[in-house]
Order: C-alpha cells, then sequence, then structure tokens
DNA sequence: AGAATACTTTGCCATGTGGCTAAGTATTGT
DNA sequence: ACAATACTTAGCCACATGGCAAAGTATTCT
C-alpha cells in the first residue's frame, strides 16, 4: 500500500506553481486558448507552453489544435489523485495502527 | 479571489517528492525521529534533513530537538490547505459563471 | 501572392533541487 | 575523560525548472 506514485509527483509538481494553479482555475469557467492563457498570465508564448505542457503531462488539462489556435480544457477528474492521495492519509490517522494503540494492542493479545 | 499564495506553492512543492510523501505518511501513524526516517527512506542523514526542513518550512510537520535527537510529528491540519484549493476549484466549476451561462446572464440584463 | 496570426522550436541563462562526502557540534554512555 | 551517537554544517555536483529572445511553421485574412 501508498507505493511509489510517478503521477503523484508529476500532478503535486505541476500544482506547485501560481501560473499553472491560475490555469486550471481559469479552465474551470471553461476552455481557452493557449493565446488567451497566456495573455492573462503577462508571460511570453513560449514560456507560457512550458506550463501547458506540463499540465497536459500529468493529465490536468486536455489540448486540441484546431487550425493555428490550440484549446485547453480542464480534466476535472485528474484532482482526485489528489484527493485521493489525502483520503489515504486520513485513513492512515483513522486507523487503529498508530504507537500507542499498537502497544495496547500487542499487550492485549499477548495476554 | 483566488490569490498567489506562497503556502500553497511550499506545500504543493513538499509533496511533490516520494520521499517527503512517504515521510508524511510514516509520521500518520505517529512521531519518529529523524533517525528512524532516513533510515527507512535508505538515505544519508544530510540529503534527508533536506526534505525534513522542507515539510517542516512549509508546516507539513513540527520537529523538536530533546537531547540530540529530533523527533518530528506531522502537522494533519495543514493538509487542509490542499483540500481547500481544490474546493475553491469545485466551486469554480459549480459557479454558474462559466462562459454559456456568463453569456445567457449577460443577455438576459441587456434585454 | 503576400501579410498577419498563433503557435512551435531552438538555444541560452540564472536559479533551485536533491543527492553525496567530509568535517563539526552537542549529548549520552562507560 | 573518552568514545559513541545523532544530528548539523559546509561544500560540491548533476540535473531540472522557469524565464527570455530569435527564428521557424502552419493557418487564415486581404
Amino acid at each position: 500500500m501508498a507505493k511509489y506514485s510517478p503521477l503523484l509527483d508529476e500532478v503535486f509538481l505541476a500544482l506547485a506553481d501560481p501560473t499553472r494553479r491560475s490555469v486550471v482555475g481559469a479552465l474551470g469557467h471553461g476552455p481557452a486558448t493557449v493565446g488567451e492563457l497566456a495573455q492573462s498570465a503577462s508571460m511570453t508564448l513560449p514560456s507560457f507552453m512550458k506550463h501547458v505542457h506540463r499540465l497536459e503531462r500529468c493529465g490536468l488539462i486536455h489540448t486540441a489544435k484546431s487550425g493555428r489556435v490550440r484549446t485547453c480544457t480542464l480534466n476535472r477528474k485528474r484532482l482526485g489523485v489528489v484527493e485521493s492521495w489525502i483520503a489515504e492519509q486520513r485513513a492512515i490517522w483513522e486507523s487503529r495502527t498508530d504507537r500507542l494503540e499498537q502497544f495496547v494492542t500487542t499487550t492485549k493479545e499477548q495476554s
């Protein structure tokens, strides 16, 4: 359980940048083109594209090119991996496997 | 709304590393010393300390030294900033401010 | 055809990240 | 006192990240 997950690495890393979180927020309202998003981020296109690529690579967004315009859409489900991880942590906290409990349990079993 | 949050940057970045997520997972069972944690991460202490510092800096864990031993404890509440951010995103999705809705609303107002 | 648009590719650069070894410091055990 | 333990500090290194400008490509407009 709780194996190493490259996907979690990528998703958390993607969200660790204000520009990218702001893109996620913007796309929450609906799809937008790379140009529109880059402009609102006041950043050059090449720089901005790196953020788009990173978001796309970990599946947080999807992009498609039509003519010369690339449109980005949010993949809402992908945030689920973060929620799942947090839920997993909660499960650990709530499980009766902490040290004190373990001691008590073991002691009981021995009696 | 949804201003730039250095705390979110730090928390997400802290969680974007398997070693650090594993520390969070381990501390979910209860406090542990730096030495114990470093050993289970099969990493030298200096390297491991960087992870500890990063986790502490963003408030995900708290550490205290007693004698020559430093003990780490998880700050469960800190994961709340991630949950809040995701909740905020959900709120955006569910708000009626997407493009189609905005168009409809604006059009109605104009009539 | 030629110009304008919207990316895309390339290459550069400063800084950050994550690992190590070696040496230093403060506690604790004998 | 001396040795062992548990960090801590300092310094090095390879690679990743995040920004830019300049030049290239594919569409669309006139």
